[in-house]
Formats: structure tokens, sequence, C-alpha cells
DNA sequence: TCTGGGGTCCTAGGACCC
DNA sequence: TCTGGGGTCCTAGGACCC
């Protein structure tokens, strides 16, 4: 019987924006080209920081989340402008458009990157030829520059178009990793943050290279899976798939905002916990999605920052049960110290058509049960394991939290 | 005179069930 | 007379990325 193989190495792109948003901003005013730019939230506030720089201000030492205070004082000419999303998101759409010329095997993972799998595209040139195609295209199309990575997997992908910037192309075969990967400081790995940088140095791992000669028994018990997974990358694995999908597959929508001072008062805390609902509803409504667990996050003066949720027995998209289920939990849990930031997230989110099929089902049992609210929901706890309407346990003075809830009562108390 | 806002994934403990 | 082991769900926090 002849062994199976697998069909020889796959050809990936990493492509990566330069300096995005500054980029834009250029292509969209040429009179800002060559100049210290740098895009910052809130620039009037004084906590605004630095979300994207051109090389100009960069290599005058601005840095993305630098405050806007110490950007400008490194950099006196410094050109400071608020983002304009919406045209980041148009510009975005039309890189992905050129894109998806070559291949429909894109996975976009934000605004300005995305990866490609053009194993199959030889048809279209040698993997140099396209990647060329593809950035001198974006630039001549939309005055943006963008640099390419090319290996046989995401993990090298995405660390090739690191290598040279802006409006690089760089090809990372497994033979090139002792000599262009290893090198590297352990810190500049996808992957690696501060904290763990700072762990894997304090066991003698200073670069990428360390890592492949680390003990993977002792990797993991330094960082648990992540630590295999880590040291199979330095070795230039990486099975994950380019996967067109995984953007459809968002699991939560949130909304945050630090306040311009903080606070103790329940006016201001209760006017943001209204706009953060209506944002969250906005864009729930927008993706046709619903959600059925409500997270809220406090920041604290001192930057301390706790995390508060409940799971609800049913899904919600609507502003005011957001907004009452966030003021819930806040009131629960708040320690009575100034905030300096709210948020509001909607975790377990599922697309309307998916959690139609359960709605219906409760809706027909809620029918079908005129006998009593109690059998109802005996019967429902019966069918479906679990009793659908836990957290309601209605009791005398017990008010419904979310409307649906509240539908069910009204229309039981008729 | 400090550090935004949008996400994902992983870990760990407790409750609960069998 | 002193208490196993496994599995799942829920919650909170932390690390990381752009």
């Amino acid at each position: 019987m002849s062994k199976w193989y697998p069909k020889s190495g796959r050809v990936i792109f990493h492509v990566d924006m330069n300096s995005f948003y500054a980029s834009v901003e250029a292509a969209y005013d040429p009179s800002l080209k060559g100049k210290p730019l740098a895009i910052a939230g809130n620039p009037e506030e004084r906590r605004g920081i630095v979300v994207t720089s051109s090389y100009e201000a960069r290599k005058k030492g601005v840095k993305t989340t630098m405050p806007l205070w110490e950007a400008r004082k490194l950099c006196p000419d410094l050109i400071v402008m608020r983002p304009n999303f919406d045209r980041y998101r148009r510009a975005s759409k039309e890189i992905f458009k050129i894109l998806s010329d070559v291949t429909p095997y894109i996975q976009p993972v934000s605004i300005d990157e995305g990866y490609m799998d053009v194993t199959e595209c030889e048809d279209q040139g040698s993997p140099l030829d396209i990647a060329e195609s593809i950035q001198s295209r974006v630039n001549k199309e939309l005055d943006l520059p963008c640099s390419i990575g090319i290996a046989p997997n995401k993990f090298l992908a995405k660390m090739a178009s690191d290598m040279k910037k802006p409006m690089g192309i760089t090809v990372l075969r497994k033979r090139d990793l002792p000599s262009k990967l290893w090198p590297l400081p352990i810190g500049e790995m996808y992957g690696v943050g501060s904290k763990t940088a700072e762990k894997l140095r304090l066991i003698d791992v200073n670069t990428i290279g360390d890592l492949v000669r680390m003990d993977t028994y002792q990797l993991k018990s330094l960082l648990g899976v992540n630590g295999e997974r880590l040291k199979n990358r330095a070795n230039g694995i990486d099975p994950s798939p380019v996967d067109p999908d995984a953007i459809h597959e968002f699991k939560s929508i949130g909304s945050s905002e630090t306040l311009p001072h903080d606070t103790v008062e329940d006016d201001e805390i209760k006017k943001l916990f209204r706009k953060l609902s209506r944002n969250v509803e906005r864009r729930l409504n927008r993706k046709q999605a619903l959600g059925q667990t409500v997270q809220i996050t406090i920041r604290y003066y001192d930057r301390k920052t706790v995390t508060r949720s409940m799971k609800l027995p049913d899904f919600i998209s609507k502003e005011d049960d957001i907004f009452n289920i966030s003021m819930d939990l806040f009131e629960k849990n708040w320690s009575g110290e100034p905030v300096r930031l709210l948020g509001v997230t909607l975790q377990d989110v599922a697309e309307r058509k998916e959690v139609v099929h359960q709605l219906d089902l409760f809706t027909y049992e809620q029918e079908a049960s005129k006998e009593g609210l109690y059998q109802a929901i005996d019967k429902l706890t019966e069918k479906y394991g679990k009793n659908p309407f836990q957290a309601i346990h209605i009791e005398d003075g017990h008010q419904p939290k979310t409307s649906f809830q509240k539908d069910f009562l009204d229309d039981y108390q008729k």
C-alpha cells in the first residue's frame, strides 16, 4: 500500500499596510506627504494617545500608544489628526478587492492586514511576481504602501512582512530560519508580548533561536499550551489554515470609553452606560446579531480594572436590556472609588437567524401552556433539560430583567 | 504629568452532576 | 467517621494583537 504524502508546501502571503491610518490621510491630502503626522484619539483631551504615525514622525521617536503630549514634546512640528474610520474602512475594502482578484482564500485579520493562500495560483506567475503585482496595484490605484511576507505558513509570512518596511517584499523559507528568524530578539516574535518575553529571558531565552533549543516540557510548564506552540513556530511549524470565514465568526461586541475626568457621580456614570449600551445595540443590529452574556468593565482612577458578567437565560440586543443589566452589575460591584473608564460588552453573540429557532420553540411553548406558568416552566425544563427561564425566579416582587422576560410575564398576567 | 478602544484566546477555581 | 474522579458550565482575570 502506498504511503500518503501531503501535497507539497503551501504558499502563504501576509499583506500588511504600512502606517495605515497615516498613509490613508496622506493619500487623501497629498500635502501631508513627507510630513510628521500622527493619528490620535481625542487630540483635544489630555488622555489622547498616538494610534498611528507616519515614518517621518517615527524618525523623531513618536510611537504607537504614546501619550500625545509626549509625542508633541519629541516632535514639536507634529501634525495631529483625529481618526476618520469611515475613510479607513473604505480604503480597506478597496485593498481587499485587489487581493481578491488573486484568490478567494483570504483571511482578513484587521482593517489593515490579511493572509492569503496563493498555493494554487501558479498560473498567475511566481509568488514573487504575484506579490509585486499586488504591491504595485495597491500603490498605484490607492496610493498606499504595503509590505508583503511570503512563506510556507501564516506565522512565517507574518514575521516576514515585518522584516522590510515600508514597501518591502520578503521571502522566508524554512532554510532561511537560522539566518533570518533565529537571531531576532524574543520580544519581536508574534505571540510573545512583554510578560512572556520577561519570563523567557529569566530562563535565558533571549532570541527566537534560543527557543528552539529549549526543552518542550519546560516551556509548557512555564507558559502552558502557548509554550509548545511558540517552540513549534520558532521551528517554522504552523499548521493553521488561512480561514476566510474567521472574520464573520465574531464572538463579542463591546464599547468602552475613558471619561474626561475620574468620577463618582451617579449621573455621569448612568449617562455613559446609556451611551455605551446604545452603541452596542447599534452595532449588534448592524450585524443582525443577539448576545447572551453582558459584561461590564470598570477601570478605577489607579487603572485597576475589574470585569463582571452575567449570562442570561435568553438572547438580548435592546439598548434598555443592555443598560439595565449593566447598571445592575455596576451597582452590585462598584467599590465606590473614582471611575476612569467604563465598558459594556455583549458576549456569546449569535446571528439572529440562528437564535430565532430557539425563540420560536419558546414562543410556541408559551402559547401551548395556558394551563399555567409553573406547569409551562416544568414542561420546558423537562424538555430542554434545564429551566430556560431560570433567571426570573418568578416570586413576588421580582423584576424581570429583559424585555423578553417582561413580555413573557405581561402575557401571563393578562 | 503618563498610558485608547476594539477584539481573541487561555487558565483556573467553584458549583453542580453523575 | 471523613469523603473519588470526571465532565461541564459559569465567572474573573490575564496575555496578546492591531
